[in-house]
DNA sequence: TTGTACGCGTTATCAC
DNA sequence: GTGATAACGCGTACAA
């Protein structure tokens, strides 16, 4: 080494040097694990403040501890799209929440392959939460259960003993149907969310559901047929309300056949189909009853209240945090099942024929 | 150490000594850095299966390299509000690509104070993207300059040599207003983002410009006044339809003053407004022009097609990514300033009266 | 192509 | 309250 070589930063041990104190104290210092004397502590500091010492190095920390403070959060297919889900934010919302004590960030990737293996190899993380289960997202697994990596999953089905959180979708769609079924509607048509990844938006029959890959869009659906089993229905793209206005266009296009109400998966679908039935004269309830699932606060629906299953989506990221939280004290994680809610708005009435 | 110790995680070394090789020659194997003879890789891998290892520690190795892959994204206010906004969840797609090659994924963080000191300082991150800039990412920025990581900002001025990534907000937004004024209307109304982070809904006074602390609001009002220097404005709460809607129905509520077209600075607020103008029975653009900004695909638009300026949403991420990954490689970053494009749309037309 | 030896920067453990 | 020392698990010159 010789006197022109890049300045290396300053580390502990040049600052203890500095100090004249130990490595250990000028550690203590930092970390607060211990008490030192003020004196000591304040030579440090000044030592530190002199050489430009901005702290540990968090990479040298997490070695030497074991632990990074980063959970991963796997999400499938582009951020964009999951991120266009409110449902979805709220529940990131709820994993930083449940996540706060030990985690210093949530650590966004795509399921996606990549080149050299998936990054999620390579990633300095402490614990991973998978969100949905598509195909790609059990490749995942497997990395990170070959890494030996505490794992939540929600909405999806891991198999073999890994915790997940879960909602009562069938059960909380079924009441939604039942609760238009008691106003008396018998011509009720469904919108669906995408059956799998293609998203195609065409009328449901039992062979797509048959190969359907979204749990969550078969299980709702499930729970509507059970009060409404010969109920037709049309998928959605995604969860949007433009989806819903073109959903919602096709179903009320003919006023002979048209449903006295209509059952969609989402809220945003909802407000979607909400739009097409004001595009087309028909007053909402009065003349159609539209309903919705998720709870969310729906932008753009105005002063009605949509008649909805409010899903627990913030429970749902903080169940998740606290389950990967009790994992890495070495407790086993739990599987938690949550319930939605029904809450009745005022865009569900009677019907008026 | 005796021998109902818990069972110690195998490590590269071990591999190495079970496969009878040198830990260094498993390191390569897992690596790829240099040719290995393919009976020796095997061994090593069989050796690996065997003990259940699976890769290198990623903690160790970027202790060892320097280099963790985790660019860390420092939002301001709750992730939910941050990804409530299309604008930046497209900037976040961006971002990930530009940082494609050298990043295992982007670490989410609040720039929130916290108990002790902010986690970004305890983060093993390899840079940094601040994203907006309000008084506590002036707090972030210290922190992230005293660890001495490349840092990016982006809509925001962080002063002194910082590289940033902006937008020509007051030449886009006035040239949509010079669109109306071209188009012949004269009594216009101007709908802003929030001026600060309290985001009061009010109308918008000079002190309270004065006082403003989100730059890309007074940037954005800045260039509409350049052509309209009286029209009245009011401010929303934050990026939403219902916002765009409540401030649609203050500004057209009195029929003697309404104006012929309204400003808003962002598309969600201007189908906000749209809806407010269908409300009162008005045609757009008929009636009423309106336009917006960002040019993102705003959903609950239905068939109509926003008159808007398309701000580089996706590339501004990229850029961003971009400019973090020179720097990693130890070329300066550079601050670029990227132009946003006006989009004719179906919602304006010249005034009817 | 393979092996040896060292250092990356920190923190936990113990003795003083 | 403070100090010496040994890991933490890996990558990489360098020598063989």
């Amino acid at each position: 080494m010789t006197s022109h070589d890049t300045p290396r930063r300053a580390t502990i041990a040049d600052v203890a040097r500095a100090a004249g104190v130990a490595t250990s104290t000028a550690s203590v210092v930092f970390s607060g694990k211990a008490s030192v004397a003020a004196a000591t502590r304040e030579r440090v500091l000044a030592a530190a403040a002199d050489l430009g010492y901005a702290g540990p190095d968090p990479r040298a920390a997490s070695l030497r501890r074991g632990r990074s403070g980063i959970v991963a959060v796997v999400l499938e297919g582009h951020l964009r799209a999951a991120f266009l889900d409110p449902v979805t934010t709220a529940m990131m919302d709820g994993l930083t929440d449940g996540l706060a004590d030990l985690s210093a960030g949530i650590l966004l990737m795509r399921d996606d392959p990549g080149d050299d293996g998936s990054p999620l190899s390579n990633a300095p993380v402490d614990a991973v939460v998978l969100i949905g289960c598509s195909g790609r997202t059990k490749a995942s697994l497997d990395i990170v259960r070959s890494r030996g990596l505490p794992v939540v999953v929600i909405e999806g089905d891991a198999g073999e003993g890994i915790p997940r959180i879960t909602l009562d979708n069938t059960a909380a769609a079924a009441d939604v149907a039942r609760h238009l079924y008691d106003l008396g509607h018998r011509e009720v048509a469904l919108v669906t969310l995408p059956l799998d990844t293609r998203g195609e938006r065409a009328p449901v029959t039992q062979e797509r559901i048959d190969t359907a890959t979204v749990e969550v869009t078969v299980d709702r659906l499930a729970g509507m047929r059970e009060v409404f089993p010969t109920a037709p229905a049309i998928s959605t793209g995604s969860s949007l309300i433009d989806e819903g206005l073109l959903a919602g266009r096709t179903l009320l296009a003919d006023p002979a056949t048209r449903p006295t109400a209509i059952l969609a998966q989402s809220d945003l679908i909802a407000v979607g189909v909400i739009r097409a039935a004001e595009e087309l004269g028909l007053r909402v309830p009065e003349d159609l009853s539209v309903a919705g699932f998720d709870g969310i606060a729906a932008d753009g629906l105005g002063d009605l209240v949509l008649t909805t299953s409010v899903q627990p989506a913030v429970e749902k990221g903080r169940a998740a945090g606290e389950q990967v939280a009790r994992m890495l004290q070495g407790e086993p994680g739990l599987t938690l099942h949550l319930t939605c809610r029904f809450r009745e708005g005022t865009t569900t009435a009677p019907p008026s024929r």
